[in-house]
DNA sequence: CTGAAAGCGCTTACAG
DNA sequence: CTGAAAGCGCTTACAG
């Protein structure tokens, strides 16, 4: 392996001067620079990370924590990772990728040994048991998802609310006057996935301001059960001129199960939902949605980290920011 | 931040006697122990892991690089990563997730810096830039995917040509005699995704062999393209009576696309396909098909990555090994 | 404009 | 069974 020590022998210089060099925190004569650059290059040197993080307290390293759960229909994860590891490069911070079923833990092992100089939170749910761990880590950390207690915590979510009073909204400006709303499934409610009461709720409520009949229903996410379940809305609201779709694995099947119906959208049936315009792509749905903006959360919430990281005491009192809702017409509506 | 010296002082031992009690390396008296253990608590300390590194020259940390292809389906690459870091956790080791397009750079600047102890390359093509900078780098590595140039690498893969001679002989062995191949899009071909011609050539031969009207069609990986050539494939072949699917995205949309024709499955057609159980849930995917195997690849490579890494004289020549194919009936064929 | 020295937090021969 | 000391490869006050 070749040291700072290594590259100052063959430069004729000291390795504190190679340092500046490599940090330019000092003026270097170009005789000097010149020299050291080229024994930089003839020994193909790079600074050894792990002894650069000792000395500076500075790992250059965020850790991403996901969470797999059982029930959930992966793919929609994915689409979270890559924005927050573009956004983490651009900062100049490589990416910890911790995924163990205890979040908490490996959180607190990898703050604890100074691996990470900050944390991301992917998933967040209500009561989400990584949130103390984060708290007393010395460590900052962002959330993407809202949780119960935001006490401390940067968070950036998509404003659930927001969204479905916009879609409602769409749909009865249309004229529509009998919705069904098909959601997570219940174990998401009841493990705190908080996005799925928040939409609900701001729908529901919605609606009853809008005298629009209104009713809400558990969609599924494993197989067999999506379709069946999608099946079980559709034929127990026969007057439903509108279905809203607020549940990645159902709105992916979607379009097969109306076409087993033979309903067409618009003409039989308006159909709007949530997602985002890559997850649409790769399901090839043709809906009128709300865009989920993961490229947008994931970016906001690396660069506010990375700020609390290098600005410690100067990043202001912690926030908890919403995307507002964008609605992206797909003609499915009528 | 706690150090090993404040667990040492509030022991009342030596910084090396904490050390050794945190590692075992050497018997130490159980009331010495007791008092460590007891102020280890206290003081709720953990090692840090950068100077552990620096001392060692070991991170515990492995490189996972990712390539994500514009035209590719992108779902179909998570299947990897959890394997890969569920089989790294269990060996000790964290990962490091890169996604730059530049992985070559990306590799080399990890491994230069010291940040990882080894490299696990998915999605690896015929002539990959980055094997250069993993042959070049200090670091093991292990390929999940068959390069053209295995020389002096770990490769694991499943057996494609296998693959496809299984197909080819279950659907020879139920009487088909024209049968239609859906293969990668054409650009995967293009930028030296071997699996593809290895699958394609493979099956092509196998038919020949027993005699079979074969012909092999480039599907598509976007919108909305898939579900065009598939139906023109299918179009243009109307006498075939079995359908040989080797595309994440197509297979993905098939079901929609067969009940848009009318075609019952396996009553008027029957398919197979080539894709991993996982997979098929996420998309209700029916058919009869090879398992691709992502579990069992990820953990292989990481095993081996760790014996190179922690035996690095006694883990003999590198290996190429490909997972045999398995067929799993799902009663889509006849 | 440059260098000698201290120190980040560990591990491990060396010594007793 | 335990301790004092050296050293991993850097960065940065301190000094000139």
């Amino acid at each position: 392996m070749t040291t700072i020590g290594d590259v100052a022998k063959a430069a004729g210089v000291s390795r504190s001067t190679v340092s500046y060099a490599l940090s330019g925190k000092r003026t270097i004569s170009a005789e000097t620079r010149r020299r050291i650059d080229e024994a930089i290059a003839a020994l193909n040197f790079t600074p050894n990370a792990g002894a650069r993080a000792l000395k500076t307290s500075q790992t250059m390293v965020l850790g991403l924590l996901l969470q797999f759960h059982e029930d959930e229909f992966a793919p929609a994860m994915l689409q979270y990772v890559l924005p927050v590891t573009d956004a983490a490069r651009a900062l100049g911070y490589d990416i910890l990728l911790m995924t163990e079923s205890d979040g908490a833990a490996a959180l607190t092992r990898v703050a604890q040994s100074g691996m990470v100089d900050g944390l991301v939170l992917l998933d967040v749910t209500h009561n989400d048991p990584r949130l103390d761990a984060l708290r007393a880590s010395r460590q900052p950390g962002v959330l993407i998802g809202l949780p119960g207690d935001t006490d401390g915590l940067d968070v950036f979510d998509l404003d659930f609310g927001d969204a479905a009073r916009t879609l409602v909204d769409h749909l009865h400006g249309l004229g529509h006057r009998e919705i069904c709303l098909v959601t997570p499934p219940k174990h998401v409610f009841e493990r705190g996935g908080a996005y799925a009461w928040r939409f609900r709720d701001a729908a529901l409520e919605r609606a009853a301001h809008h005298g629009i009949h209104f009713s809400a229903h558990y969609g599924e996410s494993r197989h067999p059960g999506i379709e069946q379940s999608l099946h079980a809305i559709l034929d127990g609201r026969p007057g439903a001129t509108a279905l809203m779709v607020h549940n990645d694995a159902s709105v992916a099947v979607l379009p097969s199960v109306l076409h087993r119906r033979g309903v067409r959208v618009p003409d039989d049936l308006s159909v709007v939902s949530l997602y985002s315009t890559d997850f649409g792509r790769n399901f090839l749905l043709p809906y009128t949605a709300v865009e989920s903006s993961p490229d947008e959360l994931g970016r906001l919430a690396v660069e506010r980290l990375g700020r609390r990281i290098q600005f410690p005491g100067e990043t202001g009192p912690p926030v908890v920011r919403f995307i507002a809702a964008e609605l992206i017409d797909r003609g499915s509506t009528s």
